[in-house]
DNA sequence: GCAAATTAATGATTTATTCAAG
DNA sequence: CTTGAATAAATCATTAATTTGC
């Protein structure tokens, strides 16, 4: 559709005067292509984002851009791109954080858990990501699946279950394990539970450092 | 519509410490009639929720459940449920925050902000968590928000824009006020950047920055 | 000391995924 | 099954840091 011409003139040079002013005042002079943040508005997003805040709603990003003009200029999509940045940034710097954690774990093999042990989530050394997506690939055999499954489940939900044996899944080797016990801790948990993309784990998925 | 059943089995109760207690151990002697998660399994269910996985297809149940059967007896049809119950109620959960966030802050008019400390950020005197998620008690208030910023920016990223205003994104006075010194609306020299997409957001008032 | 050159951060865009109405 | 809204991931691009040669 839209063919973004790839070779547009990104230079936009704009003479941007090297002013080596270290702080990006509001000096209107400087007529930048992006926004510039002040020290000021640096803090007071980040407060913004330690007391919770994520993905704020129009309306937030008004009212948090009308505050942050006073320390400088600033518009709404500045606000919105920062938190979606910051937000990205710091569940990627979690994700490289708990990968070292685990490679360190995995040197360091963690008492086996015998049974008590809480823990051990590693499961999978694929991506993972949120793979229940991509199982399949006629497209239907994972409806069938899910089907069966419920249907398995509810049905047979009487008394003698036995291991319902939903398919032919043969237990494949796939999912070999290398346990490591890990549940909060490490980290800043900074993120709540409500969200469903913690993907906490993905770093054995799209994992840039290598 | 898919309102997943709300009071199935499994309480998840942190299971009693193992120790002496009945705890499920993988004697299926069927002293209950149901399923009792060890701590274990519970932890790693969580993980693997906290993964991005919701709906597990009957492999991935399959893989699970052999799994978790190191630490207690299990069956398929326990993933299945445990994650169709657990999903279905994390989002139940996360629906009575947002609704109660909300409620506070219809009865707090909205703050003013006095912004005056830098480091204070007393913008919301609630936790605030991450409500953006689902805001909504009847179910369209988010959506109203959330596709105004949409529209606003994708779609009528054209040319001239100002303050496209199609909603009722009133200012309702809640931001208005101070830290006016830089007004705009005069020259409206829209063009002044580059930029097509700059449109992203006017509707906070496509101020220019300095 | 200073700038050009290089690297690291991070603002801004684009693309892919997810979710749930219709 | 299709489609729109929302969001996260990936990527691009520019600015600040810093290194380096003089």
């Amino acid at each position: 559709m839209e063919e973004e011409d790839q070779e547009a003139d990104h230079k936009v040079i704009t003479s941007s005067p090297p002013s080596s002013s270290s702080s990006p005042s509001p000096s209107p002079s400087s007529s930048s292509s992006r926004w510039n943040p002040t020290k000021e508005q640096i803090t007071i997003l980040e407060g913004l984002y330690k007391q919770g805040i994520r993905t704020p709603t129009a309306e937030q990003i008004q009212q948090i851009t009308s505050r942050l003009k006073q320390y400088g200029c600033i518009e709404g999509k500045n606000v919105f791109y920062w938190f979606q940045n910051h937000k990205a940034r710091q569940r990627q710097k979690q994700r490289q954080e708990t990968f070292a954690y685990f490679t360190t774990l995995l040197h360091h093999p963690p008492p086996p858990p015998p049974y008590n042990t809480v823990g051990s989530i590693g499961f999978y050394e694929q991506p993972l990501h949120q793979c229940q997506n991509s199982m399949y690939s006629s497209g239907t055999v994972r409806m069938e699946m899910k089907k069966a499954a419920a249907i398995n489940g509810f049905s047979a939900a009487s008394d003698h279950y036995q291991t319902l044996e939903l398919f032919p899944l043969h237990p494949t080797g796939i999912l070999e394990d290398k346990c490591a016990s890990s549940n909060e801790s490490l980290g800043d948990g900074d993120e709540e539970i409500g969200c469903e993309n913690m993907t906490l784990f993905n770093f054995f998925g799209s994992q840039r450092l290598c």
